[in-house]
DNA sequence: TCTTTCACGC
DNA sequence: GACGTACGTGAAAGAG
């Protein structure tokens, strides 16, 4: 069967800009609209299979309706340039996929449209049509239908006869009669005045066409409607006439040119290449591997079997590859370096066992420059190896410039900046499954070229830091830190194997036993586990009302069980399940997989160059997220031990170190005064934002100031801090309102420091760390004020994070000077945790709060509570 | 293998 | 008024 499918390309191109954020390729190029046409395009070609194909396009400012209606697309805004760019993309685009595109003077896309699909249906062809236009609709007939794009670019939905009645109870030969009646704003077609959707829909489902509704004019009911439809009768049928698609405009395509065969020519690879569609390049099954490894020339790689000190200079760049996503247990697959004597690899086995090796890497005065130096540092201390003398690192550096990159591969970064660096990991080594490590040449040259593009590569980031006038940061603050964290990471935290285990028999015991009474309530077993058969049995089994849904069903997260806890006793025992299954799995079963055997401890791996706010994250485990909030949680950990007997843990917390943060940054009087005072900042919060005494704040209105806090912090919107709280989204947003009207300060702060990223495209925090955000400028409201709110909450976290990050090198420091035992083994943001010997509880207990409250100088002091205890579980 | 949903911390 | 709502990591289910 032949099946023509016709797209309206200018609609589908200008849905396709609005839709997606606004792309660039690497040469500037916008290709945001292009992109989206293409996935598209390439959704419709996978679906409907067709035999034929054609795209669309209005061809001009002027067409035959002008003749008719001058006013006709009246007042549209003009076409940003940013898409108007864009559409000699889309052409190329459509030639090297052989798709055949036209425009005829004088008429638009849907002309041509609706002749071709009439033409079509009578020889004998199903037509489809895509589009966002809804006018679309009076071309559907027995074998025409029209795909409406719903949201985003790819969903629509397909209107047949039927579904147009179902949806508009009209025929689709009535759609231009709707139009005509309710006009059209968008195509600043008048219509009827007090003409709506329903008023239109009534009015034909009686009389059928406009011109019969005039001539029943007397049975129509309502004085205004019938005096408004009298004295607008010639711009009613005018605007029919508008709205009315010409079927036989006079196209010179015929149906035989439109023949499509899909193939995938190396025109369209390369264009694909030239935008930057790396994942439809690899939907096509063209990824970018070959022909980058042809363009590479080889570079010399002296393969060395010992170490020699005339192959390194001042400044090296050194490479210990690892491909294992966890450093602390994964193996290192060769070294190479390279500095202005060459470039060279010794493999690993032949490096670690060489001493001349071991020497230059701890020797302080040989400057090396690495790539992720966390990661190598530590890989060599679990081989008996210090690595010393690390100058920078291009991974932190990258970070440091623009978060957004420090994800990118060393070839990546270096590609970017105009370095050749042969190829990225994931294309040599191949990723997932594919992944295999070559030997010989091939893997002595890709280390090699990796060497030679971070020595090249170094300065140029240097230079872009000193731009940016992040130099302190990197050398001062980041850099350093990171020898912190080695240490950290190295050192590890003992925990109990067999308090985890007691644990999780006692929660497997108890998990059986709701588990029965959630199948008996239930009147059959499931897996609880499931959101899909749990949705199915409270909300249709069970019939409880379904408060929200999600994508694929109705959603049972806590906050919706949370609402129907009245309505059955199930929903208790189900909640009770989710939080005791989830310390069973994540907690439990999850920490005892990851305690060394040898030691008895736990090395997690922390992500220095990852968040966008400059706080660190943890993962391989996560210790950032151990229960704490519910007692049943909080007993995990009792698992995490001092490693040596007599010792304790002994945990300092910064007390609101956001808010202390704001109030100087800000530099809000009130807020400063606050903690000058050392008042309870949530207390004080209370009596503004209500305007209560002291005594008068109750335990409500505390809680509710505490989220307002929490919100500012967190830079949650009005609808966040409502579904926090449960409160209306008015209520919220009245508080936060009341909040900043007794907090001036802060609310100059919040105009200002968003007015400052519309105009610098970026915010920074107190030690200069920046962050992008290119959405300030989205013409979508919603990502706008994600950006807005990410203005003014990055550079409290940020800066929060800024502060910590300072104390720990301070404190790292001030142990070595005071030659104290006592270690650094976990940060949490606003807390860190230390083993300390029992005899150093009291210096401790001086010189943590010290360090920490004194990291950094603000308009506010900074106040610090520490705790000990033999676990951490106790050190509250 | 990838995506979705849920839950934990700050 | 839109629309989906702080940042992270990890487990489990289910679709492909």
């Amino acid at each position: 069967m032949k099946k023509l499918v016709l797209i309206d390309g200018n609609n589908v191109v200008y849905r396709a800009f609005f839709a997606l954020p606004l792309l660039n390729n690497n040469q500037g190029m916008y290709t945001n609209a292009v992109y989206g046409f293409t996935m598209m395009l390439m959704k419709v070609i996978a679906d409907e299979q067709p035999t034929h194909l054609l795209v669309a396009f209005d061809a001009g400012k002027t067409t035959f309706r002008h003749e008719t209606y001058k006013e006709y697309k009246g007042g549209r805004q003009k076409t940003p340039p940013e898409l108007s760019q864009q559409f000699p993309l889309v052409f190329e685009l459509l030639d090297a996929m052989g798709i055949q595109r036209y425009e005829l003077d004088n008429y638009e896309a849907d002309d041509i449209v609706g002749t071709l699909s009439r033409q079509a249906q009578n020889a004998g062809f199903e037509v489809e049509i895509v589009t966002g236009d809804k006018d679309y609709l009076q071309l559907v007939d027995d074998h025409i239908s029209v795909s409406l794009i719903k949201k985003g670019i790819t969903e629509t939905d397909s209107y047949n006869r039927s579904r147009v009645h179902e949806r508009y109870g009209i025929d689709p030969e009535a759609v231009v009669d709707l139009k005509g009646l309710m006009g059209d704003a968008s195509d600043n077609i008048p219509g009827v005045p007090g003409v709506g959707e329903k008023t239109a829909m009534k009015l034909l489902g009686q009389f059928g066409t406009i011109e019969s509704v005039y001539e029943h004019l007397e049975q129509i009911s309502g004085k205004k409607l019938k005096e408004n439809l009298e004295n607008n009768q010639q711009q009613a049928l005018m605007s029919k006439v508008i709205a009315t698609i010409d079927r036989e405009s006079p196209v010179e395509v015929g149906l035989e040119d439109c023949a499509f065969h899909q193939a995938i020519t190396p025109k369209l690879t390369a264009l694909f290449r030239d935008l930057g569609f790396q994942s439809l390049l690899e939907k096509i099954g063209a990824g970018a591997t070959e022909d980058t490894t042809e363009k590479v020339a080889s570079v010399t790689v002296m393969q060395l079997d010992h170490f020699s000190t005339d192959t390194v200079d001042t400044s090296t760049a050194l490479i210990a590859e690892m491909l294992d996503s966890n450093y602390h247990y994964g193996a290192i697959i060769g070294f190479s370096w390279a500095s202005n004597k060459g470039i060279f690899y010794m493999d690993t086995e032949t490096a670690l066992a060489d001493p001349a090796f071991a020497e230059w890497l701890v020797d302080d005065q040989k400057e090396k420059i690495l790539m992720d130096s966390k990661a190598v540092e530590v890989a060599l201390k679990w081989r008996g190896l210090d690595l010393r003398g690390i100058r920078f690192d291009a991974r932190l550096a990258a970070y440091l410039i623009d978060t957004t990159e420090a994800g990118m591969d060393l070839a990546q970064l270096a590609r970017k900046r105009g370095i050749d660096c042969g190829q990225a990991d994931d294309d040599f080594y191949g990723k997932g499954v594919k992944r295999k490590i070559p030997s010989g040449e091939p893997l002595i040259q890709h280390l090699g070229r990796k060497a030679q593009g971070l020595l090249a590569l170094a300065p140029i980031l240097e230079k872009e830091l000193e731009d940016n006038q992040q130099r302190d940061l990197l050398f001062h603050l980041e850099l350093p830190l990171a020898r912190v964290l080695a240490k950290m990471e190295y050192t590890g935290v003992k925990t109990s194997a067999g308090t985890l285990r007691a644990m999780g028999g006692e929660l497997e015991r108890t998990l059986k036993i709701i588990e029965q009474d959630i199948y008996q309530m239930a009147g059959l077993s499931f897996n609880i586990n499931s959101p899909k058969q749990l949705g199915e049995i409270l909300f249709e089994k069970l019939q409880l009302p379904a408060i929200k849904k999600t994508k694929t069903g109705y959603s049972t997260a806590a906050d919706v069980l949370e609402k129907l806890r009245g309505h059955h006793e199930i929903i208790d025992r189900i909640l009770d399940f989710r939080q005791l299954g989830k310390l069973k799995s994540t907690y439990v079963e999850g920490l005892l997989k990851v305690i060394n055997e040898k030691d008895g401890k736990i090395h997690t791996c922390y992500n220095q160059a990852l968040t966008q706010t400059g706080r660190l994250s943890s993962v391989d485990p996560n210790l950032q997220n151990i229960p704490i909030r519910l007692e049943e949680g909080r007993k995990i950990r009792q698992a995490f031990l001092p490693a040596e007997p007599g010792w304790q843990i002994f945990s300092a917390d910064y007390s609101q170190i956001e808010l202390r943060v704001l109030a100087h940054i800000a530099d809000d009087t009130n807020l400063k005064q606050a903690f000058i005072d050392e008042m309870d900042i949530h207390t004080k919060t209370a009596m503004d934002v209500f305007g209560v005494s002291k005594e008068e704040v109750t335990p409500l209105m505390r809680r509710h100031a505490k989220a307002v806090n929490f919100g500012i912090i967190y830079g949650i919107s009005d609808y966040g801090l409502s579904q926090n709280i449960g409160i209306s989204r008015k209520e919220a947003g009245q508080f936060i309102e009341k909040y900043l009207m007794s907090y001036p300060g802060v609310q100059k702060y919040m105009d200002e420091i968003v007015k400052k990223a519309r105009e610098d495209g970026y915010v920074t925090t107190l030690l200069n760390r920046r962050r992008y955000l290119p959405d300030i400028h989205s013409r979508n409201f919603n990502q706008r004020s994600f950006a807005e709110r990410t203005a003014m909450n990055t550079p409290i976290q940020g800066s929060a994070a800024d502060v910590i990050k300072l104390a720990m090198i301070q404190m790292d420091e001030r142990l070595k000077a005071e030659h104290l035992k006592s270690r650094l083994l976990l940060q949490v943001h606003d807390e860190l945790i230390f083993e300390v010997p029992d005899e150093e509880l009291d210096v401790m207990k001086q010189i943590v709060p010290d360090v920490m409250e004194h990291a950094i100088a603000l308009h506010v002091p900074l106040e610090v509570q520490c705790a000990y205890g033999p676990t951490w579980y106790d050190a509250k």
